[in-house]
DNA sequence: TCAAAGTATTCGGATATACGAATAGTTATA
DNA sequence: TATAACTATTCGTATATCCGAATACTTTGA
């Protein structure tokens, strides 16, 4: 078996599906707060300032890209975590966007 | 000095705004191959296979969001990654996604 | 200063994504 | 089975993003 071009464009694409799933404040929000506990879609929309609807549809996207995964518990939904190493990539993103803030401030400071 | 709510809003926005980034395909590619590489803007284009106005177009995105910088070489512009950790981050986020195809192709398997 | 090479921008149109509001679906329990 | 609680979807609308084609800008060297 051998990666033909279009299968790694496929991947490539799929790269980019989980990174645009990522590109959302809200979603981000979802994602630490998910890792922090995981919630019902009630309690998330709550923790993060958004409406039931909108948390959910934001969640379907994350679901649908398999970030996390959906457990009901009775009549309500317990969202998780799939990978931990989500959280440790936005991690380092934020890490990177904080040193450049800090780089920044540095030079202001001169 | 302390976080404000909206400071901390502000930042998860900037936080997106670089996932944003990320989430297109010929941007991903573009990011590997200035990281294996720097080049100008023509090069790269062939590189990855786009056009050239479309190049100029990604990089832009890339540029203003603070992954890339640009440094003029004579009538050229040589592309730049601004952060190794960048493709640090890419790379963890493939590696769960080639983990979860992994998986998948093991329960077919069965 | 003019032509060539390289890069960036604009335009118009197509597609994607977001929201609030309203509503429909699902589950448990009385 | 009826109700309450929770979740998901739909609708209409607004905004964002992408592309190809054409064009404008910038730099070098003749």
């Amino acid at each position: 078996m051998e990666d033909t071009p279009s299968l790694e464009r496929e991947v490539t694409q799929l790269h980019a599906d989980i990174c645009s799933a990522l590109a959302d404040p809200r979603r981000i929000l979802l994602l630490y707060a998910i890792f922090q506990s995981p919630r019902n879609v009630s309690d998330l929309a709550v923790d993060i300032g958004i409406s039931q609807p909108a948390a959910s549809r934001h969640l379907k996207i994350l679901r649908e890209r398999g970030l996390v995964h959906a457990i009901r518990r009775g009549a309500s939904v317990e969202y998780h975590l799939t990978d931990q190493r989500l959280i440790d990539a936005l991690d380092l993103l934020r890490t990177v966007l904080r040193d450049r803030i800090a780089y920044r401030a540095s030079l202001l400071d001169q």
